[in-house]
Order: structure tokens, then sequence, then C-alpha cells
DNA sequence: TGATACCCTAGCTCTCAGGTAGGTTTTAAC
DNA sequence: GTTAAAACCTACCTGAGAGCTAGGGTATCA
């Protein structure tokens, strides 16, 4: 699988937030119901995406989870990342701290990563799409604007 | 990581057979050597890359590896899948026999996989890019083309 | 002052990636 | 026809991490 069920799960949450609209906080119970995922696995994954910035909660009494953002401005290349972490096709590439791609193997100047443009495509190709993609298109009930996909 | 190392040794092992021309077998010791990977691994990804008829053995002395085919004829997904087996973003997608896309959620018809689109998009995107890809695209002295990237 | 919900830390179990080990069989070359 | 080199095969090992669970603490509403 080239994604765990983190991601998976927490990109069911999200839409299901993106549903219910953001009038009044949604408590993750509804949500696990709803979904049928273990509540306490839940409580994990969202606290990352509270972490990004991705959504907002209410504690206490009727609290809950709030999306941050207008779903259409949320893209799913940062609800991934939240949820899994930097998103690299291959162990050869090392997060580096400024973020930029980097082959382990090219520190040897006499080593060169064949392979390289491969996952490099592949690494573009996955990255692209997931910032393509908004909530507001994973949303059937999108308030303002269907989708056409 | 995307991909397992299964993936990226045995990418780099089919760069290598390439690079060496189909003249003669080369041993897989030769390429466990060049690549600094551990060769009784190798034999388990490199068995996996025959069965899936992209290269030919000989066996015994001055024995080894071929290409089954010219490398512009060869096409990373078909390297990728036979290394990693069946490209899914996520465990929801059931590899069906037939080969179609499938969410295991949808048995139940009062269920919608509301994140289809997104994996959907996403497995898309990834089988397109190492469709598009052929092996002579990653070997640098390509006899016949150079390659533009 | 409960009840409800988020929040935090720790730990548990099972799978599987990644690799090792030790053999058997085939073939070229001497 | 023996030897060495290589593919081939089956079984096993081991650490890490996915996918949870447990048990509390803390804020907020009625």
């Amino acid at each position: 699988m080239i994604f765990s069920t983190k991601a998976e799960y927490g990109v069911r949450v999200m839409v299901e937030l993106a549903r219910r609209g953001s009038a009044q906080p949604v408590a993750l119970t509804e949500i696990a119901d709803h979904e049928g995922l273990p509540l306490a696995y839940l409580e994990h994954l969202v606290a990352r995406l509270r972490r990004a910035g991705l959504v907002e909660s209410r504690r206490g009494a009727h609290g809950g989870y709030l999306l941050a953002r207008e779903p259409a401005q949320i893209t799913m290349a940062e609800v991934v990342e939240a949820l899994e972490g930097r998103i690299a096709p291959i162990e050869c590439y090392s997060a580096s701290p400024d973020g930029s791609i980097h082959c382990v193997l090219e520190a040897d100047p006499k080593r060169v990563c064949t392979s390289k443009i491969l996952w490099t495509r592949v690494r573009d190709a996955i990255v692209h799409t997931l910032e393509e993609t908004t909530l507001a298109d994973l949303t059937p009930t999108t308030p303002k604007k269907a989708v056409a996909a």
C-alpha cells in the first residue's frame, strides 16, 4: 500500500467535517460512529490535523472539531502530509531540513543514483495530484459549487 | 516511504542490466558488488522480475541475467508492479481479479467511499508516470537515444 | 458539580520489510 | 568427469512500525 490508514482515516474525518458545515463543532464520537472507525485512534490522527492548523477544536461539553478554513482552501497535500509526514517515494530521499529533495547516495560524488529520475517523477506526480485536489472536491454536498469528477 | 526497497533495489538492478547491454548475461554478484546491495536479497527480487518476464536467466558458470526486451520496451510500471505487487494507494482498494479498482466499503450500497475520488486520482497519477517512463529513460548511456530528462 | 468532550502519554501486539542461511541444480571450462 | 560458478529454492530470523488500546488529565457547558 502506498499510504497507510492514517491518510485514509484522516481524509475521511476531513470530508465529514466539510459535509457537516462550519456552523458548530462536530464531536469525534459522531464521526467515529458514522465511519465505523475506532475513536481513540482517530484522536491521534485529528491531533496531527490540529497541529498542522487544518482543524480547530472546541473543548468541553458540546465541543468538537471545525475546519480551520473553507474546504476549497484546504489541499489534500496539506492533509496527507500532516497525517503521513513528508511524502518521499523511497528511502533514498532524505528529508532535508530545508525541504529540498536529496538522494543520500549522491553524498559520494562517485556514485550517481541512476533511478533518481524515476522517483522524482513519481513524487512530483503524487504531490501535484494532492495539491490540485481540495477538500471541496471530495465533499458531495458542497454548499457553493458542485464538483465535476 | 511510498515504495519499499524492493522497488528501489529492483529498479537499480534493471538499470544495471540495461547499462551492460544484452550481449552476455550479467552475474548478480557483479551487480550486488557494484551497487553495494546484499546478494541474497537481490536474488529474491530478481526472481520476481524473472517470473514477470522482465529478465531472462542463464544458469551455470558464466551465467547471469539478461533483459527480456529492449530497455525502451520495458515500462517502469511493469517493473514496480512485479516487485511491489499491485499498485494501490490505500488498503480500501482491493486488488480485484479482473484488475478493476474497487472500494471494499462500497460492497454495502448504503456506504459511499467519499475519498475514492482522491485515491483514484493519486493512483492514476502514479501509474501514468510509471507507464510513461521506460527503462531506457533511466539508462545514462543508452546506445540508441539520449534522454531528455 | 456532573457530564461531555478534547488532550496527553504510555504501551501493547502483530505483521512485514529487509535480510540471512543453507542447501540443490545447472552449465562452462579444464 | 570433475570442479567451480552461477542460478534457484525454502525456510527462517529480527527489528521497526502500523494500528490500535488504556487510563488518565483538563476545559467547558448546563
